[in-house]
DNA sequence: GACCTAAACGAACGATCGTGCTATTATCTA
DNA sequence: TAGATAATAGCACGATCGTTCGTTTAGGTC
């Protein structure tokens, strides 16, 4: 790893903390130099142009997603166990970043937004709803859910929860939020079963 | 109405539109000026400030959420119909607004955020899970639901739902967004029969 | 029609935005 | 260790930000 990358690691850490705390937009070259100790100037040659670090911070940020939601839940046994891991993983990389998962509100902000930001994010966002699609069939085939289900309305009824829980919790700030995720996970695989 | 409040109601017609569609703090005072052929300083007298400005664009949204979300449905046959009523009503109000509920977008662009917005957003969104949950007691009166549900509960994977959709639909654009709302809704249902 | 207030305007402010340029340092290679 | 290259800094630009000020226009009252 060369000096650049290395400092280009730091400096998106940082700005991955500040765009979840507030936005993606709202990570400006000027605030984001300042909070790394760098000038403008300096900071501003590793990206060329701010679009160019709005997508190396969600390339980041989701491989980050990647290591710690996906892969270590694809390494639990197929079915139930790995459905649960996966939401836990999820709930617990959330937890990491101030405002919660910052692909929720990057998707909010670039919806509206043509560009090779959005196009990312609904990328972003497919993969992860294609990789619930996959771990309710695997579960299909372990027998832990029954043949007939729809792991498109899985993948549905999984996502929303997730949206439920992450609302609950940035905004309301209750304990019962995790519970009421939780209640709301088991009463969804039990009428899978 | 005078003059005055005239003005002031197109200006925040126009703003929830622009908010809607990008965001709340995107909506500024010199865009909001150009949208409204009016010039800045002018404009700018009606609120006094940009916070002021978030706030009255948000009273806006909410009055008109419950003048066609809220209001509406309570006015259909407690339980099951009114619960779907109010459902199909916040999904045709996402439907006028560009970036679907401004509720959603403001919630993410100012959980972090303290002050009298995130404040006002905090008290709408309770106040909405609050109906969420009324809505769900009145169906148990009605024997619509078991008695023994929770309501908490209830309102939790209510909303949650709606947040699935939501992100569906502004991301994904599928037109099945609105047939998983509507499976994941019976089903949710007929568990709390 | 005179008077008063309400409403809208024009111009300017300091700050910050993203982005160029050129110069100055580090770091690496031969 | 000299030279080449990569990394960072300094400075400036036009544009836009929210906000203030003084002025002008419009509406309503006597």
């Amino acid at each position: 790893m060369t000096k650049g990358q290395d400092t280009k690691n730091s400096i998106l850490s940082i700005a991955l903390g500040m765009a979840s705390e507030s936005s993606l937009e709202s990570v400006t070259i000027g605030s984001l130099a300042k909070a790394t100790n760098m000038s403008k100037s300096g900071l501003f040659a590793h990206f060329q142009s701010k679009e160019n670090l709005q997508i190396a911070i969600l390339e980041f940020a989701a491989d980050d997603f990647i290591a710690n939601v996906v892969l270590p839940a694809l390494q639990q046994k197929a079915g139930i166990p790995r459905i649960k891991a996966l939401v836990e993983n999820w709930v617990h990389w959330g937890e990491k970043l101030k405002g919660g998962c910052i692909f929720v509100s990057a998707s909010t902000e670039f919806s509206e937004r043509p560009g090779k930001v959005r196009d990312f994010l609904l990328g972003q966002q497919q993969s992860w709803i294609e990789s619930l699609k996959k771990i309710g069939n695997s579960a299909i085939k372990v027998n832990d859910f029954r043949e007939d289900i729809d792991c498109e309305q899985f993948a549905f009824d999984l996502y929303s929860m997730l949206m439920g829980y992450h609302y609950y919790s940035i905004l309301l700030r209750t304990d019962e939020s995790k519970q009421r995720l939780e209640e709301a996970l088991d009463r969804l695989i039990n009428s899978y079963r």
